[in-house]
DNA sequence: TTTATTTTGTATTAATCATTCCATAAATAG
DNA sequence: CTATTTATGGAATGATTAATACAAAATAAA
């Protein structure tokens, strides 16, 4: 193939400027801040995304989805993947004080879109409906094995623990601490038990 | 006193500058928006608010607070406080969809200001434990007054029903809609009961 | 009626915004 | 080596931004 070779590909473009839409947020991310963290310039850019911002931010949001689909994966081959997400949810009062300020960007996808971009408003409330239906399964499979006693319908379960994450990513910006957010963690857990 | 009548006082001002901060969050509201919200020119904008569109937005908050006040001196009056905390929470099921996308005003200034403005997010993160402090205080007194089976320690559960209320600020963006949210809601209330 | 004081509306500024354009660089095919 | 193709960096564009400057308007005090 002809032509001068890609020195930005799409790939490392959408890794960094996923952590900067992570910080900030759609809106508050400019295409300086882009093309600032990504090192690319504005020809560079606009020649991998012919959407310009909107594109890269949808792509950045995709992105996560497949960490997420990966996580998914491992639920799969788990003999008790109620006990994953369990440990996932505990993992995240660990986190660093920067990491709790940045939270989920799904869930700040959700709140920051709702009157900015319908479209990409969207596509966030589909990746959260998808972590609902797996933790929906996770807790149908654990009621089957009998490995819990709460007999709720795992639907509303599901929903209860996607709820749970939303709300959980702003409980942790009001007490980035280890303490406080175990504590809670374990509380809200304990329902599903 | 003399010189010229003001026009637009600031409380006018504030409540127009409110409707369109709750809609589309700070950063995404242009000033241009605010000026044709409220009708005012720029001079008028900023003799009444020196400060600029951040005076504003930390005024419209704090409205949002006065009549969060409001409802804590109606709980004082009440016999069963923890009963009114609870209808409140259902009531927000009767919503229509353009009010569940809007959300909280003061949950979603939590989750855009993070990376944006320090000083806007500890003034919302502040109204929410405040909230906090609110919920938990029924809940201690309908323990005290044997009301209720749950002796988890009020501070757990007050803050359990304010990860829950920003939980469902995301919830209701997912799921406009009646029964879902009236089923959530119910269910998440049951563990305080 | 004149003077002092304050608000208003608009024009202006200066900065920043997203995007396009284009000459140049860097590669391959012939 | 030459022609062709593609990517790059940065200048240029035009729109929009937040904020200021200022003359005109509207009032009250003197």
């Amino acid at each position: 193939m002809r032509g001068r070779p890609v020195l930005y590909n799409d790939k490392h473009l959408i890794e960094k400027a996923q952590e900067i839409f992570w910080k900030k947020g759609y809106t508050a991310t400019s295409l300086g801040d882009l093309l600032k963290v990504t090192g690319a310039g504005s020809g560079s850019f606009y020649n991998t995304f012919k959407g310009g911002k909107k594109e890269v931010f949808r792509k950045s949001i995709l992105q996560r989805r497949e960490a997420f689909n990966q996580f998914k994966k491992e639920l799969r081959e788990s003999e008790s993947p109620l006990d994953l997400i369990k440990d996932f949810f505990r993992s995240i009062a660990q986190a660093d004080k920067e990491t709790h300020l940045k939270g989920c960007i799904i869930a700040n996808s959700v709140v920051e879109m709702a009157h900015v971009d319908n479209d990409l408003e969207l596509e966030a409330v589909n990746i959260l409906k998808e972590v609902e239906q797996m933790f929906s399964d996770a807790i149908r499979k654990a009621q089957e094995l009998q490995k819990i006693n709460n007999h709720t319908d795992p639907q509303i379960l599901g929903r209860y623990l996607i709820t749970f994450w939303c709300g959980l990513n702003t409980l942790r910006r009001m007490y980035p601490d280890r303490e406080t957010l175990l504590h809670q963690i374990e509380m809200q857990l304990a329902v599903i038990s």
